[in-house]
DNA sequence: TCGAATAACGCAAAATAACGCATAATATTA
DNA sequence: TAATATTATGCGTTATTTTGCGTTATTCGA
C-alpha cells in the first residue's frame, strides 16, 4: 500500500468517524504505530487534521474555512453525476436542490451548457456561476445554517411562480413504501414545492440511502420519473423501485 | 508494446484503481521496473498523474476550485476589518455589500455575536452562516457571475422593505467630488438601494481606491456616515474626506 | 506523584528511485 | 538495403526514502 493511499484512508475515516486513533490505524492498515504517527504528522503538517495525544481530530474550526466541503462517497456521487447528465439538454429550465451529490454533478455540467437554473443553495450556486452560458438565479431566503440553503416563506414563493422543465433533487432517505423523507420539516417543504414546479423531477442518492427513513415526508415514489444511483439499474435492491414506474438510470 | 500503449495502460489503470505501483506495472506488463520509473516520469511531466514513493496517483483535483477566493491586500483588508468591528453591536439588523474586504470582515465578526444579517453576496453568506446566533438572510436574484452576488429587480425589491441599522459596503471607487463609484451599473443600483434601506452607511476600502471614479455613480460622501481604511485617521489623505463631515476610522 | 500509555528520537535494514552506461530496438537517411 | 542516428531498455551501482525496533521522553489520568 502506497503512502498516498494510507493518507487518504485516513482522511476518509476522519471525515466520517470524526477521529481516528493510531492504534486503530496501525491495525486497520497493517503497519507498525511509528509509521501512522509519521503519517499523521505529516498530515498535521499540510493541514489536513489536528494531532491529539493518542490519534487525531478534525482540523479546529478556527482554520477550517467553510469553503473546504468535505463530499464523502464522492467516487459513488461522481457516477450518479455522469449518469444525470444525459438527462440536460439546452434551454432547459432546471431546479437543483442542496446537497453533496448536486454539487458533484453541478462541477461534472458541459462548460458550454446553455440553460436557466434555479438554486438555493450557496455552494451549488457558487459552482455554478462559472458557466458562462448558464442563466443563474437565487432563491433567496432565510439560511438554513448547516446546510447552505435558503428555507422558509420566501423560498416557497419563489418556486410557486416557476415552472421549470426538469429539477434534480438531491435525497436523504428513500424507501418504497414511505417514499422520500427528510430530516428537517422546513427542507421537507421547499422539496414539496421543488416537486411541484417541475415537468420532471429526478431523485438522486448514493445507495446507502436505498430503505431509510426521516420524520418528514416529501412525496411517494409516484411523483418520481427518475431515480439516479450509483448502482447498476439492474441491481436487485432497485426491483421494487422498479415495479413503482420509475424509470432508473 | 508501444510506449504509447504502455502510458494508456496505465492511465486507465490508474483511473480505475485510483493507485498504481510501479512494481505492480512492471508485473503486468513484462519489463522492468526501471522502465516503468521512466514512464511514470514522462507522465508527471505532462501532468497526468502524480508521481509517489513506490507508485503513482491521480492528480489532486486541488485546480482552480470555484470556492478558492483569491484575496488581495489581504492584511489591509484584516486591519480594515478589526477596525469595523467596532460597529457592531448585539441586536443590530444589518447589511453587507459584496466584495473580498466584507469577506475578510465577515471572517473576524466575535463567534456570539447576536445580529441580522441580509447579505447577496454567495461568499459572504457562506462565511456568515457558520455564526450561531447570526439570523442569515439571503437577499436572492439573478446571479452576477463574476462577483458572485445577486442583482437585478428582485434583490432592489427586497432591500426596499428592509429597514438596517447598519449597512457596510464595500467601495470599488471613491473620490472627493464624485463620491462612490462603480464599475457595473447593476451593482450601482443595489448599491443605492442598500443606502436607502440603512439608518448607517459604513464605506471600507483600502487606501488604493482613493481618489479613483468609474462610470457608474452611487451617491456622494455626504450619505456617508463613517469610513473605514487601513491609513490612519489623520492621514493627509483623508484630509479632505475628514472636510465633508464624514466620521473615519 | 506515580504508573501506564503514547510519542519522539536515533538508527540500521529494507524498499524504492535515480544515475550512468552498454546494448538492443527503432527510425532515418543515403 | 546498409549505414547511421536516435531512442528505449535493462543492469549494476549509488542515492534516497521508508520502515520497524529499541530506547528515551512526554503526556494523561488516577
Amino acid at each position: 500500500m502506497l503512502k498516498a493511499e494510507r493518507h487518504n484512508y485516513i482522511k476518509t475515516k476522519l471525515a466520517e468517524q470524526h477521529r481516528v486513533s493510531t492504534i486503530e490505524l496501525a491495525l486497520d492498515l497493517g503497519i507498525s504505530e511509528d509509521s501512522i504517527r509519521r503519517d499523521l504528522n505529516k498530515l498535521h503538517e499540510k493541514g489536513a487534521l489536528e494531532k491529539v495525544y493518542g490519534g487525531a481530530i478534525p482540523i479546529t474550526e478556527k482554520n477550517k474555512s467553510v469553503f473546504d466541503i468535505v463530499i464523502t462517497n464522492e467516487d459513488k456521487k461522481k457516477k450518479i453525476g455522469y449518469k444525470a447528465l444525459s438527462l440536460l439538454h439546452d434551454g432547459q429550465v432546471i431546479i437543483m436542490s442542496g446537497g453533496t451529490t448536486n454539487l458533484v454533478f453541478s462541477k461534472l455540467i458541459p462548460t458550454m451548457l446553455k440553460a436557466t437554473i434555479y438554486t438555493y443553495s450557496l455552494p451549488i450556486a457558487m459552482q455554478l456561476s462559472q458557466y458562462p452560458n448558464i442563466d443563474l438565479i437565487f432563491i433567496g431566503g432565510k439560511m438554513q445554517k448547516n446546510a447552505m440553503v435558503t428555507i422558509g416563506i420566501d423560498v416557497l414563493q419563489v418556486l410557486s411562480k416557476i415552472k421549470a422543465d426538469i429539477c434534480f433533487m438531491g435525497v436523504s432517505s428513500i424507501d418504497i413504501k414511505q417514499g422520500l423523507t427528510e430530516e428537517g420539516y422546513e427542507v421537507s417543504v421547499v422539496k414539496k414545492a421543488m416537486i411541484e414546479s417541475s415537468d420532471k423531477v429526478i431523485a438522486m442518492f448514493t445507495s446507502d440511502k436505498l430503505n431509510t427513513k426521516k420524520a418528514h415526508v416529501v412525496c411517494d415514489l409516484s411523483k418520481l420519473d427518475t431515480i439516479v444511483t450509483d448502482l447498476d439499474p439492474e441491481e436487485i435492491k432497485l426491483e421494487e423501485f422498479k415495479k413503482s414506474g420509475v424509470s432508473i438510470i
